[in-house]
DNA sequence: TCGTTATATAATACATTGTTTATATAATGA
DNA sequence: TCATTATATAAACAATGTATTATATAACGA
């Protein structure tokens, strides 16, 4: 399984997103990529690259192309941990619900934008 | 809905994760969260702001203290979006599974580590 | 009110990342 | 074999992000 660090911070760039979210249309060849992106050839290889050693992504030869498509399994090991998440997420909410209702600070949350 | 950008950037750095793994645990203070991950005080705080802006944690104020925890609907945002690179995972690798068959370049999809 | 505790902000040094241009490599077709 | 097409790599640099120390602020307890 690929490593989280690889792979959240593969997501964590637009474009990289962007390229999967193409790539969720189909397959595509680097430079078919390039286009629509508004980058030079090189930059999006770079992202390719990124998205490859994250393992979100495949890539096979074809004569001087290099067709990319969506890897089977990138999304799973994410899930997983976010599952993580959402498991925390229910058992403390129902927890602090109770706790935060005891002691007046509700929903209160004081959440601060930026402050300053 | 917190955007992607933030959400995905602030789960690209280890040391967040972590975090929000132990906030998994319950809520926790500054404080109790600067220890375990040996870092200073301030460096804690800049990643709680990083997680508070993207929407990960809520933070409340208790006295001098300001507990955190995690935020209910965090992980929806990003479950959405990896929903859609599921479904197309799904969708395209039966479609390319014929393809690839098709042109004998099967699961030989040439993934270069780092060659060189 | 004073010292302490809990946290935030500022200034700064440094590492990482993303982009570009230029160039290399590799397969194709004439 | 030569020009072309498709992609990768290198060098240079700007922009970002992260960690640190020093300092400010705000609530608490004596």
């Amino acid at each position: 399984m690929p490593n989280l660090d690889a792979s959240f911070s593969a997501l964590a760039d637009p474009t990289r997103r962007a390229i999967l979210a193409r790539l969720a249309l189909g397959e595509a060849t680097v430079m078919e990529l390039a286009q629509p992106f508004e980058m030079t050839q090189p930059a999006v290889s770079r992202h390719l690259k990124v998205l490859a050693d994250a393992g979100l992504i495949l890539r096979r030869v074809e004569g001087t192309k290099r067709p990319c498509r969506l890897a089977p399994d990138a999304v799973a090991s994410i899930d997983e941990w976010l599952a993580m998440l959402r498991k925390a997420l229910a058992a403390n909410y129902d927890r602090l619900d109770g706790v935060l209702a005891g002691m007046g600070a509700k929903k209160h949350a004081t959440r601060r934008k930026d402050k300053r």
